[in-house]
DNA sequence: GGTTCCGTCCC
DNA sequence: GGGGACGGAAC
């Protein structure tokens, strides 16, 4: 991920530790899951203020992190989904002390049938950050939506460890679902019209779902009503 | 039996 | 690496 999390060292009252803050949050759509079978990188999360010219990275000290998936739904539990890259051997990652970055993260999506066994061996590698209980079932896992979790441990100069309260990132959406993807419009007749209406609009779009009517709001009249109603069309 | 989704392939 | 195509599975 070219996005930042970084630690912030104001001590909590209580437990004199620091907390863990993020940031800067990935960006939320855009990517798609990829599959294993793909045989390729899952690509880079970028940072939602990321631009062409300026790609943030996460700033990490004297920590040991892991970062993992976890459902977008409280209680957040380990997602099936792995997370994959260049220093990822698992489906998490584990980072230790004096390693600053999380460059080129990707997300890739576990075959329904293999979700299971990808849980399982989340729990092998005894990664459950908010210890929900790993053995129930996925039916309520949206597979379309993660979060990262972040977590950290702290190692204080006389060799004792200190754990973080983990934190998460906003949600982040696979852009091939149709259900997550963001709104295409991929045709259009006209893009204005006079107020006193009566003009006929076509709008045809990639990803409308069903969800949703597909209504869009005229503003401009000040009613709050629907002054365009748009039928969407999946093209795919 | 039609439609949508999943998983894979390929441009 | 982004994204469309497509066959088969699932609904």
């Amino acid at each position: 991920i070219d996005s930042l999390h970084e630690l912030s060292w104001e001590a909590e009252p209580a437990l004199s530790l620091p907390t863990l803050v993020v940031v800067e949050e990935p960006k939320d759509r855009g990517m798609r899951f990829r599959y294993e079978c793909e045989g390729r990188s899952a690509g880079s999360i970028l940072g939602a203020s990321s631009s062409e010219s300026s790609k943030t990275q996460p700033a990490i000290e004297k920590v040991k992190v892991t970062v993992s998936l976890v459902t977008k739904d409280i209680p957040h539990r380990p997602h099936p989904h792995c997370l994959v890259g260049k220093d990822c051997p698992h489906s998490s990652l584990i980072k230790l002390i004096h390693i600053f970055s999380f460059a080129n993260l990707g997300i890739q999506c576990v075959r329904r049938k293999e979700l299971e066994a990808s849980l399982q061996k989340r729990r092998s590698l005894n990664i459950d950050p908010f210890q929900t209980d790993l053995s129930r079932g996925i039916e309520d896992i949206d597979m379309n939506a993660v979060r990262l979790c972040f977590q950290c441990e702290l190692e204080w100069e006389d060799g004792k460890k200190d754990c973080l309260k983990p934190v998460v990132s906003k949600p982040i959406y696979d852009k091939k679902a149709t259900t997550t993807s963001q709104l295409k419009i991929t045709r259009l007749n006209l893009d204005r019209g006079p107020c006193t209406g009566k003009t006929e609009v076509y709008m045809l779009c990639d990803k409308v779902q069903k969800a949703h009517p597909g209504i869009v709001e005229d503003c401009t009249q000040g009613s709050g009503h629907p002054a365009l109603s748009l039928f969407g069309q999946s093209l795919g």
